[in-house]
DNA sequence: TTAATTTTTTAGACTCGTCTAAAAATACAA
DNA sequence: TTGTATTTTTAGACGAGTCTAAAAAATTAA
């Protein structure tokens, strides 16, 4: 249906639209390791095909045809990373490059036949939300680390930074799904927060607390 | 490491190397369903990186770096189409399209976890031999219905035209892998076969029993 | 053994997705 | 508001993979 270049952008396009409603040619450049120019020829081929809004030097969104599309292949990539931990027990830092080759696998009735026989899970091993066959998903309501209060409690349930070096530090960290975390304090020089965890107290960066998401 | 098109090139040159030493440039285009002019640019390419043999209007053959990717990319073929019918409940009939894009999968961790996962499947649900994680690889001894004398018995146990209208049609009959037959009688007219099966007499085709292989 | 036919290769062009370099538009600052 | 910096687009080129049309080689037939 749609090339693998064509699923990238739209994919890139989506995930840029959560943090801004329009997406400029630099974010997605740099999203997909690409240059500014390779990324305006492929706007003007999506606009061309109705995938997204774009006017010259204005940005991009995602019309409703490009935005299930995209859905589609965050639906493919979630499962995929699911099937990957669960069934074939790689550890979660392991599975995002695979899976991002997987995703392009194109029937629908496989991976509505992979969602059946994982038991319709509804989060990928990273926390993130895994839409229906109809691309029905709910909104996440996970905040990050860095946007809570002081002595705020809440579990990790999931993380921003998909790398493979940030999910290998949580683990090592025991920073991992499922732990129950307290706020104990936040350092105003340099905003170090400093968590309460079951055993044992630990401090993190900024940047990691921006990064790990919690439920409250 | 290989891109798309040159893994398709060499399962097909594989494939072929199964009916005679060397291959044509027309065999492949057809193979394909390509053109013999962009079999011919294809087939520099690959001979530059030395994973086929090929002088100019002679013809190639793999050489052993090539035989190697393309078992590899056969493994896969038949690892993901055993996956597809002995866990997502597919159809013979109804794989094969779904593994032509998943043999592509790059990761070999990813096929040799899946192998085990199955439990180390010997046969694809077509009774095609799978190669293991090295590449080993009993040859079939499988034969074609067409070229067994009278009165011999066997077991349906693999075919050589992997269509969907060709498996639909063995479902139909009960021509199945597993199941008892003999060669009662060839009509030498046109050839047809008279098999008897367990609860009846059937004929088929020279055409059938030339794609329907049996076990002695 | 020459002529006709078939197969294979070459020549040149096209699409897709990418790049560099340069021009145009926009945003920001003095 | 006028000039500078940044962002975005255009222009032109390239590699991969494909195509058509024509030339060259090999095969088959006369
Ligand atoms: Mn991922
Ligand atoms: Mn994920
Ligand atoms: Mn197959
Ligand atoms: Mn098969």
């Amino acid at each position: 249906m749609y090339t693998l270049a064509e699923e990238n952008y739209l994919k890139a396009i989506y995930k840029l639209s959560m943090l801004a409603e329009n997406v400029s040619t630099n974010q997605i450049a740099a999203e997909l390791a690409t240059k500014a120019s390779s990324v305006t020829d492929m706007l003007r081929k999506l606009a061309e095909k109705l995938l997204i809004n774009y006017t010259r030097y204005q940005g991009v969104s995602l019309t409703q045809s490009g935005e299930k599309v995209a859905i589609n292949i965050i639906r493919r990539h979630r499962l995929w990373e699911y099937f990957l931990v669960e069934k074939l027990h790689f550890k979660w830092d392991e599975v995002h490059d695979m899976a991002e080759e997987m995703e392009h696998i194109s029937s629908t009735e496989l991976i509505d036949r992979l969602d059946e026989f994982m038991g319709f899970p509804t989060r990928d091993p990273h926390g993130d939300l895994i839409p229906d066959s109809n691309g029905n998903f709910k909104k996440n309501d996970l905040k990050p680390i860095s946007a809570v209060d002081v002595n705020t409690s809440g579990v990790i349930s999931g993380v921003r930074d998909h790398s493979t070096a940030f999910l290998q530090y949580l683990e090592k960290q025991c920073l991992t799904i499922g732990k129950k975390i307290t706020v104990k304090e936040i350092i105003s020089y340099d905003n170090t927060v400093v968590l309460q965890m079951e055993n044992k107290d630990l401090q993190i960066s900024r940047e990691v607390a921006n990064n790990l998401l919690i439920a409250l």
